[in-house]
DNA sequence: GAGGTTTTGCGATTTTTTTCACAAAAAACT
DNA sequence: AGTTTTTTGTGAAAAAAATCGCAAAACCTC
């Protein structure tokens, strides 16, 4: 199995270039076109597709379309990724109401939250009593998770997740979370973004200013 | 200069598994206290301090408070970083309303948006035209920038920015920015992080099969 | 269809990052 | 005071990831 995280993010780069590039009207790239257009090498494109066994045609570069499908299918994206959220406040209501997602096959199908000033059973997306995730996660066999409740809830709520089914969790909250080793976290953490720009520009200031 | 941009994530990561540390009584910490709360290894500990030539006593381990001092003022944290956001609205809302930056010495000052309709100038944290954006970063010689503004108007919004003496930017919109070589962008994107997430609770689910 | 050109595919190489492993320092104990 | 124990600090080794480089294939031109 393959590790290397980095490899697959850059697979969703090539992905979304390609769509950037079918709306312009191209039917074909060569690996070069395609790597501008993801912001990487030409040989990492062509390294990449290799380790999947995605090829091309000597001379005449990939065929869009088919390279889309090839993508689509190692991503996941060839069926309708449902995914519910805990912690229905400000971030999760960014997150339910980004449009984005449904053109990208991912549906945020409900929310859940502790306070009954939340919820909503006839909303578009329901935001639904925490106590309902476990049954609703069985039942519906959903598989993703998204974290956007306090820190301090967070490690319980991951645990909830996990022992009802839920596979990979994407973590808003500004902590580690235990998982089973059979199960993903995959960590967001804004400030910690922000903190890492702030040393770059400070780096980058000082060489500049060596020279 | 060091590049490993893991490796300052890393000290962010110390950064906050000390405070908490510091929280729940702890004095001092060992190099594997620490890993455990940051979820690392301890020799990684270990080195990430040893490259910024952080010591501490062989037999004691680190004391928090100095610990922190240090990380803070590598992180540069010893002042209050000024953000601005352009594009106001669920995403840039929500960062906005958000409490825990001010603790971690990040204050996005204001907002900046196209439609008028946001405007908003008394507010604690002002949504002002887009076209003031300008004058605003220069006069206040603000360094770092988020987008979240569509994916269209991201690359206009980012030259603008870089342009006016911006020299990092978090961008949320789902494309690839130029930057000037001095500059610095973090890309923050949702949807590669979901699909990510789905590949690999994919991925893992299929080895343990084969198991 | 020979010769020239372009682009892929992938093994080999290089670079980067992580992990190991152990001497040296410091504290604790005897 | 000497011995044991514990923990740091950092070179060395290993592992992982990125990049290079080039043979081979495909296409084009004449
Ligand atoms: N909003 C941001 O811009 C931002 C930035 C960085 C990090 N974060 C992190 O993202 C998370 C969410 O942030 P937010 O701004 O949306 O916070 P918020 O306070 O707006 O929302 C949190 C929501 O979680 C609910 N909640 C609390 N405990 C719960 C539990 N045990 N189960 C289910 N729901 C529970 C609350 O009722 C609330 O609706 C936090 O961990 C925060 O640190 C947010
Ligand atoms: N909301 C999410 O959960 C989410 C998830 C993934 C990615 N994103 C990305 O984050 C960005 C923002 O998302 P959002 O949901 O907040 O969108 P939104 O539509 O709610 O907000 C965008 C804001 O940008 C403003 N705007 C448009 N053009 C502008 C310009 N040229 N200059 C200044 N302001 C401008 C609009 O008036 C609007 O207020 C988008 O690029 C989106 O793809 C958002």
């Amino acid at each position: 199995m393959l590790k290397n995280r980095n490899c697959i993010i850059r697979l969703s780069r090539y992905k979304n270039a390609l769509y950037r590039l079918n709306a312009l009207g191209f039917v074909r790239v060569f690996s070069d076109n395609l790597a501008d257009a993801a912001g990487v090498t030409a040989s990492a494109v062509r390294k990449d597709f290799s380790l999947f066994g995605i090829s091309g045609n000597k001379k005449a570069g990939y065929q869009i379309e088919e390279l889309l499908e090839k993508l689509n299918s190692i991503l996941g994206k060839d069926k309708v990724q449902k995914v519910i959220v805990a912690g229905c406040g400000n971030l999760a209501s960014a997150l339910i109401k980004y449009k984005g997602f449904e053109k990208e096959g991912i549906k945020i199908v409900a929310g859940f939250d502790i306070d009954p000033a939340k919820h909503n059973r006839s909303n578009n997306v329901p935001v639904l009593p925490l106590e309902e995730l476990k049954g609703f996660v069985r039942n519906q066999g959903i598989k993703i998770g998204i974290i956007a409740v306090p820190e301090a809830a967070a490690g319980q709520v991951a645990e909830t997740m996990f022992k009802n089914g839920i596979k990979g969790i994407v973590n808003f909250a500004p902590i580690r979370l235990k998982a089973p080793e059979d199960c993903v976290v995959n960590y967001v953490n804004l400030e910690h973004e922000l903190e890492n720009l702030v040393y770059f520009v400070n780096a980058l200031s000082k060489t500049k200013k060596k020279i």
